[in-house]
DNA sequence: TTGACGCCCATAAAATCCCATGATACTCCA
DNA sequence: TGGAGTATCATGGGATTTTATGGGCGTCAA
């Protein structure tokens, strides 16, 4: 296991911890720490360990030092960041600027997203998670409308498994 | 035999456990554990093990990973989606997740697709697999009605074949 | 001195392992 | 070729181990 995959819900305490799923812990191996950035786009905080860290650095490092895109993102990626200690039983205590940004309380959805995992407040991750799915489905949609072809091979819902095309109305 | 055909229904225990049918954890080797997205089209799951998650990755891979494209996609195919992890007798335990999205409750319907396979609930199975049928004969008489040609290299004989085909009587 | 935070222990629920059983399908031999 | 012996499989259930979560303490720093 080497990617995290898969959602979770957990519970914040009254201390303010959280558990990281375990299975993600298993991704982490025996790090101590995580990195974690305020995504500038949602409501969502992206973490990861080492790893993580180092891919935004990576992407840092091939902009111009001078630049004010540089200036930007470096500012965002490593100063508008967070580490997050991970104690003895896998949890992490959640920052005033994380449960801000996420307008998390007393429920954290831990989403997986391949080499970096995501912090959601859970009705917003619900709400999200629906958006996405609306918008893969009208994807798949226009993408087979004139093109069986590259639709086929995918599974998700399949436009292939219902030759008909019309087979929809699924209650 | 290396790919998921056919189908059967196995009951879910009380501790919510059902068991791959054997063919399918023959195709799946050794493998520990299971990589199941939640159909976007359909209350169905479609599941697989390394071999599917990479085809899934990969066809990721080939989007402009800054694209809102990817970022649906992805979500979808990582994010929403379920790690099940098969015990020592080659069982699973669905995730609510799974049971909300399908309906299931005390059966499971395996439904071996070639390289992946889908689980349905039995009677949501039954239903699209009569609409299914019903689509493949509409096409076939559309596409007979002008051109027998075509049309004759079909096996086709799915009306009859009831070797599998109509393998109602799901003993 | 008062918190915030790290570490340790306790515990209920959930996941996993291991062994048992009934039912089939399959083999092999008289 | 009939049929008993045997292997495979789906399924159950008890025992064990993980997990997530709660709470107690001591420490270090304002």
């Amino acid at each position: 296991m080497d990617r995290f995959v898969s959602n979770t819900i957990n519970r914040v305490d009254k201390k303010g911890r959280v558990s990281i799923p375990a299975s993600f812990r298993a991704v982490l191996g025996d790090q101590s720490k995580l990195h974690a950035i305020l995504s500038v786009e949602r409501p969502v905080i992206e973490a990861g360990g080492a790893e993580f860290l180092e891919s935004n650095l990576q992407r840092l490092s091939q902009m111009d030092p001078l630049s004010e895109e540089y200036e930007m993102w470096s500012f965002c990626l490593v100063g508008d960041a967070d580490e997050l200690k991970i104690d003895t039983e896998g949890r992490i205590i959640l920052s005033d600027q994380i449960r801000e940004h996420t307008g998390i309380t007393d429920q954290v959805a831990f989403v997986g997203r391949g080499h970096f995992f995501q912090l959601w407040e859970p009705a917003e991750f619900q709400a999200y998670r629906e958006r996405a799915r609306d918008a893969v489905r009208k994807m798949r949609r226009s993408l087979g409308a004139g093109n069986t072809q590259k639709v086929s091979d995918f599974p998700t819902g399949s436009a292939r498994s219902d030759p008909s095309g019309s087979g929809e109305g699924q209650s």
